[in-house]
DNA sequence: GATCCTCGAGTTCT
DNA sequence: CTCGAGGATC
């Protein structure tokens, strides 16, 4: 073998050549060398770097054969979070989105750019040094899945960018997406052996990104198109979107080259419609067309909502439609009791998709969309995922059945049915087995007291077999009842048992949020128990304390104490707190408290309420409390006959306070 | 009182 | 994802 030295020099020649017919290939369509040439060089390569492992660098293209298994794929904080974005199919509602944008910015004209909304998987890629480093799939938009062994055998995703300056650091944004004529090779690869298949292209190419061991993504020829920058230092950031493309493009990533930038926006919407023309005929799936403002500075501008940006629009083509007949309603019981008629459909195929169920919502939908046993119905699937009934078609001469009509006896347990609104619910409540179930189901989901292994079906077979009879009977099961259950054996019993048991240490808001009080979602959950910081004071709080906290209005507030006040309800949770579930109250660090850097001064006589004790309250909301008043404080609480601190105040335009108005500011939020 | 935003709850199939 | 409605805001 050759030294050191002349190793090092080689392994350099090597990736260079690779790099650039790497280039050739995918980025400029262009290939120089037949595969087996190219092959050729990759084993060398990979050769040298097994004589000289300290010479395999990340960015080596050797890493693009894949890594050994992993055991999971481990979560990836995003840089940035990655939003998603507003959509619509309708071209008024993109005219509405524009009048929005130009009110808000004072301008006659907006420049956007248009280009194609890959259907595949959003991925960030962090660069650092011009080496990628991490590559991470959306997930929930903070946190997504590490796929970085994936991502490198990517052919298209460079490992190294290739333009000067490189930045220290730069997030990339783009989709990882499956070629049509390589889906369609791969599903007939998988046919022959005689595996099922995938449905569509991306559900091909998530399976792909998300394998652990990523020799088997290698053999998945999947393609990914960068479109956005999120974050970039040591290096000058586009001023426009049309120019960050470009950006793109000089690091080494594939950009699509169907984007346009729009002088305002009827040329984005005609855009939209001619990509819907060129549909068909592109080697790639996509949904529609995504239309953002070009100046970032407008971006800055009009910032973004909580979940998505203002300055963007999805565009979306029509949804698939198919046309089917219903074969039977059903009627579904929820967890808080509310009955939902389901159309049984005669399964059909939507966008690569078996559909044979679509919820009617509730009786007014029914009434409204006519929906009877036995008539021809129009489907699609919303945002191309849940079958959805858009109308009822007429068929000539056809004999229709009688309307449908919701059941006064629920037809799970046989409580009869209440009517609320357009909604109708079951009055059996967790004597109905159904709601029951859902509320076990609810009880151990992911945000609540996530017990893995407590599927629908355990779950389903234990309330019938009469095991559970409440969500605090599930930390009485053993063993010995676990083994009764039809395919349970030893080992998953322990499995579900040590869930259990690790379940009951549980932080507060997931406690109250795990209980399925109607109205309290994971929010108004965190609501409660940072504001109350133990469960005593929670089922405690009267009506009009709980709408004194912001966010949380009549409605909420009459649930909360609606569930706390049932006997039953009360007996559960004291059930859990016996069976050894310990919540354990949020710990706020001091700048979430609602008066964290506020001073007080208190003056003149306090009435219903001591000194010490008005001070402990501001102490334990984060704030100060001092003895004289000056412009840093915030607040001046004056009592009956206040002194020469009450005037200092007015005089410094500090608030005034009286006793009551304090007491609700503490108490409240 | 109207309007905007966000939350809760229910939804399908693999 | 989508609907409906609760809550905040003007």
């Amino acid at each position: 073998m050759m030294d050191r030295k002349s190793a090092e020099k080689r392994i350099g020649e090597l990736k260079e050549q690779i790099e650039r017919h790497d280039r050739l290939y995918y980025i400029d369509n262009n290939p120089q060398i037949s595969d087996a040439a190219y092959d050729e060089l990759l084993r060398e390569l990979e050769e040298f770097e097994e004589a000289f492992p300290d010479f395999a660098a990340d960015d080596s293209p050797t890493k693009r054969v894949g890594a050994p298994p992993r055991s999971s794929l481990p979560p990836a904080r995003h840089l940035m979070p990655m939003l998603s974005l507003d959509s619509t199919t309708s071209a008024d509602e993109a005219r509405a989105f524009d009048e929005r944008l130009r009110k808000a910015l004072e301008k006659d004209r907006i420049a956007y750019t248009a280009e194609p909304k890959f259907d595949g998987i959003s991925l960030e890629l962090v660069y650092e040094n011009g080496v990628l480093t991490r590559a991470a799939t959306r997930g929930d938009g903070t946190t997504g899945e590490d796929v970085t062994p994936n991502v490198r055998t990517i052919r298209s995703v460079p490992l190294r960018l290739s333009d000067d300056p490189v930045p220290s650091l730069v997030s990339v944004r783009g989709e990882a997406f499956l070629p049509l004529d390589r889906f369609r090779e791969l599903n007939r690869r998988m046919t022959e052996r005689g595996e099922p298949g995938f449905a569509n292209p991306r559900n091909a190419a998530a399976g792909a990104l998300r394998q652990l061991d990523s020799r088997i993504t290698a053999s998945r020829p999947l393609t990914f198109f960068a479109y956005e920058i999120m974050k970039i230092e040591g290096a000058p950031d586009p001023p426009t979107h049309s120019e960050e493309l470009d950006l793109l493009s000089d690091f080494g990533f594939v950009i699509d080259n169907h984007w346009k930038t729009c002088d305002g926006i009827e040329e984005a919407i005609d855009f939209h419609a001619v990509l819907a023309e060129a549909r068909e005929a592109l080697p790639f799936e996509i949904d529609g067309v995504v239309i953002e403002v070009d100046s970032k500075r407008d971006r800055d501008a009009v910032g973004a909502r909580s979940r998505s940006p203002r300055w963007a629009l999805a565009l979306k083509f029509e949804p698939r439609r198919e046309i089917t007949d219903v074969e039977d309603i059903a009627v579904g019981v929820g967890r808080t009791g509310k009955l939902t008629p389901v159309a049984l459909l005669k399964p059909v195929d939507v966008g690569g998709v078996t559909v044979s169920r679509a919820t009617l919502h509730n009786a007014r939908d029914l009434e409204r969309k006519d929906v009877r046993i036995g008539d021809r119905v129009r489907i699609k699937r919303a945002g191309d995922v849940i079958p959805a009934v858009i109308e009822r078609i007429e068929v000539a001469g056809q004999k229709r059945s009688g309307p449908f009509s919701m059941p006064s006896a629920c037809p799970v347990c046989g409580s009869p049915v209440e009517a609320e609104g357009a909604n109708h619910y079951c009055t059996g409540g967790l004597s109905c087995p159904a709601q029951l179930k859902r509320r076990i189901m609810h009880f151990a989901s992911k945000g609540a007291f996530d017990i893995e292994g407590l599927g629908e079906k355990t779950v389903e077979s234990m309330v019938d077999l009469e095991m559970l009879g409440s969500v605090a009977d599930l930390f009485r099961l053993n063993r010995d009842k676990l083994l009764e259950l039809e395919g349970f054996a030893e080992k998953s019993a322990d499995n579900l048992l040590e869930a259990i048991e690790r379940s009951k240490d549980i932080a507060l808001p997931r406690f109250v949020y795990a209980l399925g009080i109607r109205n309290v979602g994971e929010h108004v959950a965190g609501l409660l128990a940072l504001h109350y910081g133990s469960l005593e004071a929670i089922a405690a709080a009267p009506a009009e304390e709980l709408i004194s906290i912001r966010e949380i209005g009549p409605e909420v507030a009459a649930s909360v104490t609606g569930f706390f006040s049932n006997e039953r309800n009360r007996k559960t949770v004291d059930d859990l707190l016996v069976q050894g579930v310990a919540p354990k109250p949020p710990e706020r660090t001091a700048a979430d408290l609602p008066l964290a850097g506020k001073a007080f001064v208190f003056t003149g006589a306090l009435e219903g309420i001591t000194r010490s004790e008005a001070k402990s309250r501001v102490q334990a909301l984060g704030g100060r409390v001092s003895s004289s008043v000056s412009a840093k404080t915030d607040y001046v609480v004056a009592g009956s006959d206040p002194g020469s601190k009450h005037e200092k105040a007015l005089r410094l335009g500090v608030i005034v306070l009286s006793i009551d108005e304090f007491l609700s500011l503490v108490e409240g939020d």
